[in-house]
DNA sequence: GCAAAAGTGTTCTCAGTACACCCATGA
DNA sequence: TCATGGGTGTACTGAGAACACTTTTGC
């Protein structure tokens, strides 16, 4: 059975990877590089989102977990579809062009935008095929088509959906300290918060269960481990609609 | 100059409208009628989304615009691209597949799906040339395709939006009462409000603009009338960043 | 014992909530 | 004058915000 491309449909995957030692909130970008046949020149040589070709007869989502699969081999990720990205022009600067000529795209081609949020630390990018990086969102190289844009967007819509649903714990790894959430919010968010306030709240919610864990391997004082559950979180939720505008 | 179609790509439009007077969110819906050519048999009659293929040489937000302006004449409307949908299958049932080739349908053809908001009354439904007739999005009829899940997430967006973002004032008139306002949010969220409450809170906001009229042609004590300033709202925006989880 | 980060308490203010009656108007 | 919906006030409670020092640990 072959499998069929549809050409001028793909999805882009903005993979945002939380690095709890850096701090950082990172996005993984894979090379792009292009010689000339007939010279040492480079054409092209920066970086861009992981993509590709959706299939005939697989869904939108099932084309997405399938990019990140084939770049990073996981699975079960936090996954959201946000936005289509169409525009007649998104592939018409000159090294997208060359690229697209190179890559046999077509050049009407719309792309369906995906994000995922993961740890940084949960892909070895050392022997990674594709020269996959990780770059902070606040410090990204020359990036390809239209997919500066497209990780923009995707970060606005992050950045607005870490306030109102549980997502910032996708960020992190199972277990893990209140001043480690503290600071995911800080770095998406851009603000700093009152690290007593904050804990009072967050140690209030029932879904943030403590563990008979502390860290270990620390340097200093070792902190009070927690998890988050989902089970008591969803059970919760519907609760308070909270008008807030 | 040839316009030329996507032939696997359409934008479908999700309409919503606000009655203020049956206090209803509606959705605007189109006849889709087929007969058979060799028998008077009824193949399809039902309603569908106003929907389009896209142009080549347009952007997605501007095949959303002119389809919601070849259905009603309206332009500028709060306009949001809300979700694509490709499942391989979603034009496969029996009546989907009879029209599909009616209208020479691409059957793997993928949508992006937009909603509007307005208000009823904005448009004239009688001498509407689609057949265009409201529906209460709690009073559905009969809906082709996958249009039905297209509404519903429309409809989930808005409701998660409503409480974040000054969208509601949308779906009333310019001038409007606070027990309007009210209402909308009753009809769209599904609960019920303390009025006194409600009123000392949205009277409080700056955006909120009293103006030096009362309701005209009512036939009780005339309330106040307001404006909703988008300007001041702006301004005050990024002032709270409540985390609410 | 010292450096570093973890962890803790109180006061104030403001917004949310619950709740029931009077008022202005048109008919 | 009456029916209808518009409009109002108060007390309580709980959450957010401001603010600085002590504790625990590894080295």
């Amino acid at each position: 059975m072959k499998i069929k491309k549809i050409p001028n449909l793909s999805v882009d995957c903005v993979i945002f990877g939380y690095d709890t030692n850096t701090k950082s909130l990172n996005v993984l970008l894979i090379k792009r590089y292009l010689k000339a046949t007939t010279s040492d020149e480079v054409l092209v040589d920066d970086y861009v989102l992981t993509g590709y070709h959706i299939y005939e007869n697989e869904t939108l989502d099932e084309a997405a977990s399938r990019v990140l699969k084939e770049l990073t081999g996981l699975t079960n990720l936090y996954k959201k579809q946000f936005k289509a990205f169409g525009d007649p022009n998104r592939l018409m600067n000159e090294k997208d062009v060359l690229w697209s000529k190179h890559e046999n795209f077509n050049f009407r081609t719309i792309t369906i935008a995906y994000y995922f949020l993961l740890k940084t630390e949960d892909i070895d990018v050392i022997h990674n095929k594709h020269e996959a990086k990780w770059f902070p969102y606040t410090d990204l190289p020359s990036v390809g088509f239209d997919h500066k844009k497209i990780i923009q967007e995707a970060y606005e819509d992050l950045k607005t959906k870490c306030l109102h649903e549980p997502i910032i714990f996708e960020l992190l790894p199972e277990k893990f300290t209140i001043n480690e959430v503290q600071e995911v919010y800080e770095s998406i968010l851009g603000v700093t918060i009152d690290n007593r306030n904050f804990r009072r709240k967050l140690i209030n919610k029932k879904y943030m269960i403590p563990l008979d864990e502390k860290q270990i391997g620390v340097s200093k004082r070792p902190a009070q481990l927690y998890m988050f559950s989902k089970n008591i979180y969803d059970k919760m939720v519907n609760t308070n609609f909270l008008i807030n505008i």
